[in-house]
DNA sequence: ATGCCGTGGAAACCACGA
């Protein structure tokens, strides 16, 4: 089965992409970040029409995930635990009908670091971690998918010394990615593709993309009763270069 | 070195993103 994620920066204003996104590649399962809509201006009608069951967590203006799947979809929580004062709507998790867990999270921005901002992706980070540890210990299949902010090793970002000082890549960051991967999650990508240069959002600006400027910040965990299912993974780069874009592309595994 | 672009909501600009 094929699980994608895209932020698409918008789902309304980028319906025609991930409409044509989707019959091209037609994925089972997609991980959606970033909806920008409110909970009840999500596009189900069209994404119904396209084949998908969806649950989504809106919020009005910002932020946004949503999870479609082909087959059935049941909602586990629309809330990462640990904060009951956290209004922001970054995870959503549900279970699949073979019976796999899968949480799709939005882990904030955090710039400029320091500040409150930077304080809240940790804080979201450490709770992220405890939730990943739960889930673990249940000891089924289980995937952490989305867009974690995180750039997580210098192979990940065209020129490292311009982003020491981002929230995408500050020490403390890196090593909250590297302490929630030590737990026993499987980076996908990077499990393949262990010394290649893979980027999964170009900036708008500065031709980024024309320039290959990239970074890889989109992820796919994998808990150990799935690593060995692995079989390819990949990102839709030519997605990104399609009009009217999102500043993410598409990134997809394929499991056995 | 830098929101230079893009989105949505409100208001004809703003916040936010990475």
């Amino acid at each position: 089965m094929r699980i994608a994620t895209y932020n698409v920066n918008g789902v309304n204003g980028r319906l025609p992409v991930l409409l044509r996104w989707l019959e091209e590649t037609k994925p089972d399962v997609v991980c959606l970040q970033e909806l920008k809509a409110p909970q009840d201006n999500f596009p189900l009608k069209a994404i119904n029409e396209a084949g998908y069951n969806a649950i989504w967590h809106g919020q009005k203006q910002w932020n946004g995930v949503a999870i479609l799947a082909k087959g059935e979809i049941r909602e586990i929580g629309r809330a990462l635990p640990g904060n009951e004062e956290d209004q922001q709507s970054r995870y959503i998790e549900a279970l699949l009908e073979n019976d796999m867990v899968i949480a799709c999270l939005y882990l904030p921005n955090g710039n400029p670091a320091p500040g409150p901002k930077f304080d809240y992706k940790l804080e979201w980070f450490e709770r992220l971690y405890q939730r990943a540890g739960n889930l673990l210990a249940f000891k089924v299949p289980v995937l952490l998918v989305g867009d974690f902010n995180v750039i997580p090793t210098e192979l990940d970002v065209y020129k490292p010394e311009r982003w020491v000082e981002d929230a995408l890549f500050r020490p403390e960051v890196r090593r909250a990615f590297e302490k929630l991967i030590h737990q026993g999650w499987t980076d996908a990508l990077r499990k393949l593709y262990p010394n290649e240069t893979i980027y999964t959002f170009w900036d708008y600006f500065r031709n980024a993309y024309e320039r290959n400027a990239g970074l890889r910040i989109d992820h796919f965990l994998l808990s150990p009763e799935l690593e060995h299912k692995l079989v390819s993974a990949g990102v839709d780069k030519e997605v990104r270069g399609w009009e009217k874009s999102s500043d993410h592309a598409p990134v997809w595994i394929e499991l056995k």
